[in-house]
DNA sequence: TGCTTTCTGGAATGATCGTTACAATAAATA
DNA sequence: TATTTATTGTAACGATCATTCCAGAAAGCA
C-alpha cells in the first residue's frame, strides 16, 4: 500500500487501505471500551477518516464490529495453521502437549475476536447484534475443528465424549485467556502449557472412566 | 414494602427498599447490555424511580455498577459458605471433589458480579472505572480464599505452587461459567463437576512433578 | 475529452447520554 | 404543631450518540 509506484500500485483508489484503517481503529477502541462504548465518532477520529467513509464501507456500527471479529478470527486461524502439527505416528501424550502449546501460544497475541466476542457473549441482549452472531459462528467452527482433531487421536471415544472434551478445552482456553486479560494474579496462566496439558490428560482419563463405569 | 401496617412496618421511609429496587434494575440491565449500555434512564424506567432518586442513593453511574458487583459478590460468598465443607479427616480426593462441586454449583445461579466483572475485566479502558476496581478487589479476595483452602490439604506445596493452583482453579471456573453464559455448545460444562475435579487432580499431580523435577 | 464509480468532507438530523438544580412531599423529631 | 430530614418529581443542561444527506474530489473507463 502507498509505495513509490505512481498509478500502478494503488490502482483502484485507496478504498481497501481505508477499510483496514477503520477496522484497526475499531478493534483498538472496542478492546478499550467494549461494544456500546465503540462510537463512530471515536473510530472516525482515530482512523482519520470521516463518519461518511465508515458508513460507505460498513452498513452500520453492528456490521463494523462483526467485521472486526471476522478479520481477527481469520488471522488467528492462520496463526494456528502456521504451527507445526505432530506427525501421524506420535503418541496421544505428544498430541495433547501440542494442543496445549498451540492454544496457549496462539492466544498470546491477544486476539481481538476472543476478547470482543467474550464481552458480547456475556451480554444477554434481547436483540442479538450481528457481531454476537458472528462470534458464535466462529466459535462453533473452532469447536468443530477441536472435535475433529481429537477424533484422530482418540478413536475409542464416541461423539459425545469427544464433544465434551472439546467443550472442556475451549472452556480452559477461555479461562486462561481471561486470567491474562484481567491480570488479577501475578501468574500468567497463558504461559503454563504444562498445566493446560495436565488438565486435559486428567479429563481424558476421567472420560474413559465414565465410559467403562 | 407497602403492606397493611400503618406506621410500624415501613418505619423509616422506603429508602432501603428503593435502593434495592434500583440495584435490581441495574443488575438486570447490566446483564443485558454491559457497562456502557446501562443507562440511567433505563434503570430509572425499569425500577420505577426517577433519576434524581438514583443520584440520591449513588454518587454516579460508576458507583451504582460497583454497588451491583459488591452486592452480588456478597450474596455469592454467602451461598458458598452455606455449603457443607468436608470434615478435617477426609482425603485430598474428597476435598477436590468438594471444591469442584462448590465452584460449579455456586456459579449455577448466574452471579451478576462475575458476568459483569468479566465484561469489565476484558476491557482495557485507560481510566479504570470504580466498578472494575471493585471486581478486581473481590476477585483477589476469592483468590486468597482459594490459596488458604488448598494450603490446608497440600501442606507439602510452597506458596508459589499454591498460587498457581488457585489461579488455575479460578481460570477453570471462569471458563466453565462462560461456557454456560455463551451457550455455544450443547454441553453445559457447569454441570460436569467430575471433569472439573479431574482437571484439578491432573494439575496437582503436574505441580508435584514440577517440584521434584 | 466526458462519464461513471469510488470515496471523502462537512454539516445536520433527532434521540439519548450522564448529571444537576430545585421545588414538592412525607415521615421523624421536637 | 413546627421543624428537620429523607426522598421523589419535573425540568433542564450541554455533550455525544448513530445515522443521513449531499456536494465535491479523484480515479477508472469511454
Amino acid at each position: 500500500m502507498s509505495t513509490t509506484g505512481q498509478q500502478v500500485t494503488r490502482k483502484r483508489s485507496n478504498g481497501i487501505a481505508a477499510r483496514e484503517k477503520i477496522l484497526d481503529a475499531a478493534a483498538e477502541i472496542a478492546t478499550e471500551r467494549g461494544y456500546e462504548g465503540t462510537s463512530i465518532s471515536l473510530v472516525s477520529k482515530r482512523s482519520g477518516l470521516p463518519a461518511s467513509s465508515i458508513y460507505w464501507h460498513f452498513k452500520n456500527k453492528d456490521d463494523l464490529i462483526a467485521a472486526v471479529i471476522e478479520r481477527s478470527f481469520a488471522a488467528w486461524l492462520q496463526a494456528l495453521s502456521a504451527m507445526e502439527p505432530p506427525g501421524e505416528d506420535q503418541l496421544l501424550e505428544d498430541f495433547v502437549a501440542f494442543q496445549a502449546a498451540q492454544m496457549t501460544q496462539s492466544l498470546q497475541a491477544a486476539p481481538d475476536f476472543l476478547r470482543l466476542g467474550l464481552m458480547l457473549g456475556l451480554e444477554h441482549h434481547p436483540e442479538d447484534p450481528t457481531a454476537r452472531k458472528m462470534f458464535l459462528k466462529v466459535r462453533s467452527q473452532a469447536f468443530r475443528n477441536a472435535v475433529k482433531s481429537f477424533a484422530r487421536w482418540l478413536p475409542d471415544f464416541d461423539k459425545k465424549a469427544l464433544e465434551e472434551l472439546a467443550s472442556f478445552c475451549i472452556a480452559l482456553a477461555d479461562g486462561f485467556f481471561i486470567s491474562r486479560e484481567v491480570a488479577d494474579a501475578t501468574h500468567d496462566m497463558m504461559q503454563r502449557q504444562d498445566l493446560f496439558a495436565a488438565a486435559i490428560r486428567g479429563v481424558i482419563d476421567q472420560l474413559r472412566v465414565n465410559r467403562s463405569g
